[in-house]
DNA sequence: CTGAAAGCGCTTACAG
DNA sequence: CTGAAAGCGCTTACAG
């Protein structure tokens, strides 16, 4: 291989090839027709070279990056890094690759992320739990940059989303407590201010509610470890107490859970039952052994990169709002009901 | 603001404001004159339009993408999230954004990605504990893309990386357990192939054998949970059981932890003393309250993210590998000796 | 199948 | 300070 301190572009390998200069980029634009031993003439030459051909250049011509901007708003929910990784796996097999962005979830933070991105010439966005401003969605729409939000829901009707089915997860939590006994089921639920803490606050009161009974207390604990641990300890602090806690992800029920066991030395679940949203790795572990509805990650991303793909392709594709459901999936930190059907661990 | 369903350009601004299409380039690249009322009424133009410069023809033109391609071998240990996102928050604040790939650490599935990386034209490279197979890091030597590896070490004269004082970290958690009173300690290391692992090692062990001691038994654990846990079962299956471990990073420790309190039953620190390795935040959680050696992941990336720019800026710059000291940060993992000085928590 | 020509949307000397 | 011109490294009709 010969060594090339400088860059080398399609002129260098046609001259080299005794080739024009098209012709070394049609051997590298898939699709295009060469005849067989000058392709060969041409990858030689390229691979002497060490040629490679600038996306920069191909983009601008195209009009397509092949480039998704992701914006996700922390990592410290573990169930992010999981689903940042499969996302860009999928990408990656579709020959897109990830411009990553970090944005609280605030307009002002969001919203300059997705300028430049914008200014970047993506193809599309992923925008993972953040929600975006109206004034900038439909801007995009103008632009023509298709998005889908994932993990986080928007009222709207050009808004593209896949979420769990975080309404009928709710459900699914209120009733495998009300199941197992449990009279006294406090929430604390995901940000009232995000679609995802409001229906599974929804799905777990309404099903209460059906039940003839009442939440013991719904408290936002909005998706924070700090405000979830104070929200137990309140919880625990009058005279009636809870028997059982639904929490709206478990990223804070992990730090409920080390609330009751450590500073409340309450046993889980003889004391109380706990149940968290996601099924992120870490509730497998057994020093949490939670009990979750399971966000399925895959599918949600399978879901989310397939769509978009779509939208990039055909621009009246339908901006649907992707709803997957959650399995509940028991382990040891809830009580069980009796005659409930096994699942797997 | 006029809508624009089709993309806009910079002589579409220059036709609004009755100027040429250079000026407008020129009110949009800082450290052009330009005069204050002719900027003005481009800035008008420009804002009536929604035009902002296509960052891929910049590109192509100045030769600086200011795309910084990041690598990372997986986001399951805790570190790398925490990283990343700083990573980011500093390259952006100097004005430079990521394009990510994650591989795992073989060579087969490195290369690849840093193929793609330099036909996108990324101006640097940070490799994020993965290690670069000689001929790529040569490679890009020669043509010119510098990279710096992060928490990752690498012998050769031409590669920067930033990683913690691993030999001095190793021996401080020596030190701390033998000052503990500690006699049967042993090592779950990290993996025996990477710098990290080994230099951890070398410190632990070189500091016991100049006190006259001998580790309990050092084994590799790989840097993974699956491995650390069953190990640790290892450890504990014969006569003679340690009464002490150290692991080479805190997210082997947790799943040791866990097997040490779940499946064996023991108290920690109590029967058995555990130091780790990086300082997550997950080791300040109640749950493991782990003491462990503090790897200052704003002080890595703020040294990675300089170095690179450094050098992207000059190509003279040295390649230098920079150790950051670790601070033992005591908690209660591990049995305190006594008389060691009070740290934070 | 292949070459000559035009052009993607910018930046940057070069004149004025 | 500003315009006309050239050019970054490609792709894509258009002829042949």
């Amino acid at each position: 291989m010969t060594k090339s301190s400088t860059k080398v572009t399609a002129l260098d390998v046609a001259k080299r090839a005794g080739v024009s200069q098209p012709t070394v980029s049609r051997v590298f634009s898939r699709g295009s027709m060469v005849r067989k031993s000058v392709r060969e003439k041409v990858e030689a030459a390229a691979r002497d070279l060490g040629y490679m051909p600038n996306t920069l250049a191909r983009s601008l011509i195209t009009g397509k990056s092949r480039t998704i901007g992701v914006v996700v708003a922390y990592l410290n929910n573990p169930f992010y890094p999981e689903a940042l990784e499969k996302l860009s796996a999928s990408l990656n097999a579709k020959n897109y690759h990830i411009s990553i962005f970090f944005a609280a979830n605030l307009d002002d933070e969001v919203d300059p992320v997705i300028e430049k991105l914008l200014a970047q010439q993506v193809d599309g966005m992923i925008l993972a739990s953040v929600s975006i401003s109206n004034k900038l969605s439909q801007r995009l729409n103008e632009v023509g940059i298709p998005f889908v939000l994932f993990n986080r829901g928007q009222l709207g009707d050009n808004i593209a989303s896949v979420t769990a089915a975080n309404y009928s997860g709710g459900r699914k939590a209120a009733e495998f407590l009300v199941a197992a006994g449990h009279s006294r089921i406090a929430h604390i639920s995901g940000w009232q201010k995000s679609l995802n803490g409001q229906q599974r606050q929804a799905g777990f009161t309404d099903y209460l509610n059906q039940q003839g009974m009442e939440a013991f207390a719904c408290i936002d604990g909005e998706f924070s470890r700090e405000k979830a641990a104070q929200v137990t300890r309140d919880l625990f602090a009058g005279d009636k107490k809870p028997d059982a806690i639904f929490v709206g992800n478990d990223h804070m029920a992990f730090a409920v859970l080390e609330t009751l066991k450590t500073e409340l030395r309450l046993n889980v679940p003889n004391d109380v039952s706990l149940i968290g949203y996601d099924d992120v790795q870490m509730a497998s572990w057994k020093t949490f052994d939670l009990t979750t509805l399971r966000q399925p990650a895959n599918r949600m991303v399978e879901a989310t990169t397939s769509m978009l793909l779509n939208m990039i392709e055909d621009p009246a594709t339908l901006r649907q709002k992707i709803e997957i459901e959650s399995e509940l999936i028991v382990r040891g930190s809830a009580r069980i009901p009796d005659n409930w059907p096994k699942s797997e661990k």
